[in-house]
DNA sequence: TTAACAAACTAACAATTGTTAGTTTACATG
DNA sequence: CATGTAAACTAACAATTGTTAGTTTGTTAA
């Protein structure tokens, strides 16, 4: 078990805070406040409060591409390559309740690596059409505009880290077990 | 047609710097710029930045709150309620593109009215759920855990505003007839 | 004991924040 | 012309912002 530096656990702490409250009403000084610390001395560890937030959401936007990147070279059809991605959003979301938050409502806060963060997003998405399209046309799944399905599924799996928090008695295999049944049979009986 | 006030147009301007940057980072001398005035003009019109964010959110979450109540007094099945709740959100996202970035990132930032915007969401969220709990009873929906589906459903609907801009192609009737298809039959063939 | 280092501190900075006070301008109404 | 009003302006404020410089403290290693 590795032990958490310091610079770590500010980043930690700052996710959280800026979860609550949003990344440019978190001040330095509640950051150093949470961390029982002057906000001068979280400089001895950190170079920026802009660091701070690129560090969280780009760690983050990679993990998603690599995930993806699995996910594509593998064997499933089109509906297991979706129950995979939706496993994905699940594992990630459940580890970072706190730094989904940030890469969901302050990328804009992004400065130099605004474009890079981009670019992972768009082909992100550009991946998961992709496997709707693929599945559109082996006859796997529905013929419906893949724009709107996309849309659909994705918003649901990038809010899971406002629900998660609120359900401790939910398992994860579970959860991702009935969003497989929610998000791919529908409700209707 | 009723002529716009100018406060009107300032909260209307400001709701679209909101949803581009979030409450905390729109500074009033941004919000006068872009109003091609001196910040201290906008005092004028309007008596502060609080104010103005307590109007947009509160405005549209009242409106919410209308809509379930008529929707829950119709003599629709509980299907045929989910697909008003659909359309419902379909309407008023897309002629308040920029207001719902409010309503969903910066309710946090509300002080006086936060309570009440929060019994507001609550209430719509017991409603709804007591759709989907009546539509299992009555054996109309699939016996999945109601939380997860209200979950799935609403955080879709509810992040609509951040789509809706990017397909103007797309006509409303078929966006929401589209989402039915989506949310209630799903996606598998 | 001494040297090195991690990690805290105090004090201060320049810039930016929301807001107020008091004044000016332009136009419509009598 | 005189008056009232809507809507802009300039100037300034006290508070807060992210950050830097320089210093002190406590622990570890030689």
């Amino acid at each position: 078990m590795k032990q958490e530096t310091r610079k770590e656990e500010i980043i930690r702490v700052a996710a959280k805070l800026f979860k609550e409250k949003g990344y440019s009403a978190v001040t330095m000084r509640d950051l150093a406040s949470e961390m029982g610390i002057k906000a001068a001395s979280l400089y001895n560890h950190i170079n920026s409060k802009q660091d701070i937030l690129d560090t969280i959401i780009i760690s983050l936007a990679e993990e998603f591409t690599e995930g993806m990147h699995i996910i594509q070279s593998s064997r499933e059809n089109c509906i297991g390559k979706l129950k995979q991605i939706i496993q994905l959003h699940v594992k990630i979301s459940s580890q970072n309740i706190y730094g989904m938050a940030s890469l969901n409502n302050d990328w804009m806060h992004l400065k130099t690596k605004r474009d890079y963060y981009k670019k992972l997003r768009v082909d992100y998405e550009d991946d998961f059409r992709g496997i709707l399209k693929e599945g559109i046309a082996s006859g796997e799944i529905v013929d419906v505009n893949p724009e709107v399905m996309m849309f659909s599924i994705l918003t649901t799996l990038r809010s899971l880290y406002i629900w998660i928090p609120k359900k401790e008695d939910l398992n994860l295999e579970e959860l991702s077990s009935t969003l497989n049944q929610i998000l791919i049979d529908g409700i209707n009986k």
